[in-house]
DNA sequence: GCCAACGTTGGC
DNA sequence: GCCAACGTTGGC
């Protein structure tokens, strides 16, 4: 099986990528996932390896800011059935959840965010690698996307300075 | 803070 | 099953 790259969003008023650095073991499950869409990947399509960007959204300066692997495949989001908890969902059932998530690892911080106005700049000037990211798509809200291995290669080479 | 785009809900 | 109303996302 080849690994897959996706692109998760996260608000750094919320949870950043310093938060994550932060863990002791650089890990977190990604929970809060609402969306039936992005709820098929988590649950079907996302593996253990499967590399991820980490992207901060709704901020000043919204930009891919690292890198992460997932480190465990689609489980059950615990928080759904958790009554004090924001993502708590009483539709869902316990014998039949309706919300999953990943663990993901993170694997580096970029020196040099990417940021989305650049990848817009980018992508305006025709760099094919980049035109086609869901990212970019008008009124793409999706908080966790599939992207290319060129989309994501592109990137890092960005976060370098190349 | 504004607002466009999108997803979900619920009445019919 | 349609669709209006509403809530949320997220860039700007």
């Amino acid at each position: 099986m080849t690994i897959k790259y996706w692109l998760m969003k996260s608000e750094p008023n919320t949870y950043s990528i310093d938060d994550l650095a932060a863990q002791t073991d650089k890990t977190t499950c990604w929970e809060g996932v609402r969306n039936y869409q992005a709820r098929n990947l988590l649950r079907d399509e996302i593996a253990v390896g499967d590399r991820v960007l980490f992207y901060h959204s709704a901020c000043k300066q919204p930009a891919v800011v690292g890198t992460a692997v997932v480190s465990k495949a689609g489980y059950p989001d615990p928080f759904q059935f958790d009554p004090k908890s924001n993502y708590f969902d009483p539709k869902s059932d316990p014998n039949n959840p309706r919300w999953y998530l990943v663990d993901i690892t993170l694997e580096s911080k970029f020196d040099r965010p990417v940021t989305l106005a650049e990848l817009r700049e980018l992508a305006r000037s025709g760099r094919a690698s980049i035109k086609d990211m869901v990212l970019l798509q008008k009124g793409s809200r999706l908080s966790v996307q599939p992207v290319r291995k060129k989309e994501f290669d592109t990137i890092l080479k960005m976060s370098r300075g190349v």
